[in-house]
DNA sequence: ACCTCAACAGACGTACAAGTCCGTTGAAGC
DNA sequence: GCTTCAACGGACTTGTACGTCTGTTGAGGT
């Protein structure tokens, strides 16, 4: 559905939304919170900063942490910031494709793309960190995680 | 958004249907007009065979054609057919994510999956059929296709 | 000053989707 | 019966997303 990639963004801010705001998270930290391997994550966040949605800090207590009030950051940035995800504009690959001149799959398209737009632009991370505290996810010490 | 692969089977598709029923199309055909390698549309179209959506026919007035009325096959099988197109359950790769135990990402995830499945399973191909008629769209050689 | 920590940068590996090539099978025309 | 056509099958190559490895930079602790 989404790139592994995009998937790794969401989970990453999805963490750093759920954190008490303006404090640091280290990228090791949010590798295995959203249990991906660290070094790709790295270049992740990187874009992410880049797109201005994250700040990072150096050093000691560096890490993490969002540019902007989560109620700010919409899925449609992160997914943008994380891949080059531009939509593909026609099924059919037709540089021209419109409602005048539309390809065989431009009216089921259109609906798809409409719902993923509306989808995409209208969450936030606001509603993550809103959230009924996802059941208190502390670390357990019991269960050793399996696979 | 979707893979390529999913999209050729789409098109393919879709030309099929918008033709007269019973009517036998090669695979030089419809990628030509899919604008897709032949080689690799008639592995695509095997797949779509072995799903039980289109039926094929060897020799001089073989092709491929409908299995069954196009307003019985819907975009959820052909995709599914094309490639093993399962949705990820969980956006953030948990084994168990449901309303109970939800993944921070579950809400705004089933949302979008709802809505994926939706358009997936109430589009089929009769709405190409009866659309008014692709406007013959011939094909410009222009633009060598950058990248 | 020196060490540690953690982000940053980029070269390298790997797996799989996407695309190519070449030969085989089976049905129709002649 | 032979040729032609078009689907089939599989081995092969290519491109790219994903992931690893190795270091560098800059901030804080001591």
């Amino acid at each position: 559905m989404l790139s592994r990639t995009a998937e790794y963004a969401l989970r990453a801010m999805a963490h750093v939304a759920s954190l008490p705001e303006g404090e640091f998270v280290r990228s090791a930290e949010l590798a295995e919170h959203a249990d991906v391997p660290v070094a790709y994550l790295s270049k992740v966040l990187r874009r992410l900063v880049l797109a201005g949605l994250l700040t990072s800090e150096k050093g000691h207590h560096g890490g993490f942490r969002l540019a902007r009030p989560a109620s700010k950051v919409t899925f449609s940035e992160i997914l943008a910031a994380a891949e080059g995800s531009e939509m593909v504009e026609c099924a059919f690959g037709w540089s021209r494709c419109d409602a005048l001149r539309p390809c065989p799959l431009h009216p089921a398209w259109t609906r798809l793309k409409r719902a993923y737009r509306s989808w995409a632009e209208g969450t936030t991370l606001a509603e993550i960190r809103d959230a009924p505290t996802t059941p208190s996810r502390r670390k357990r010490p019991r269960a050793p995680r399996d696979r």
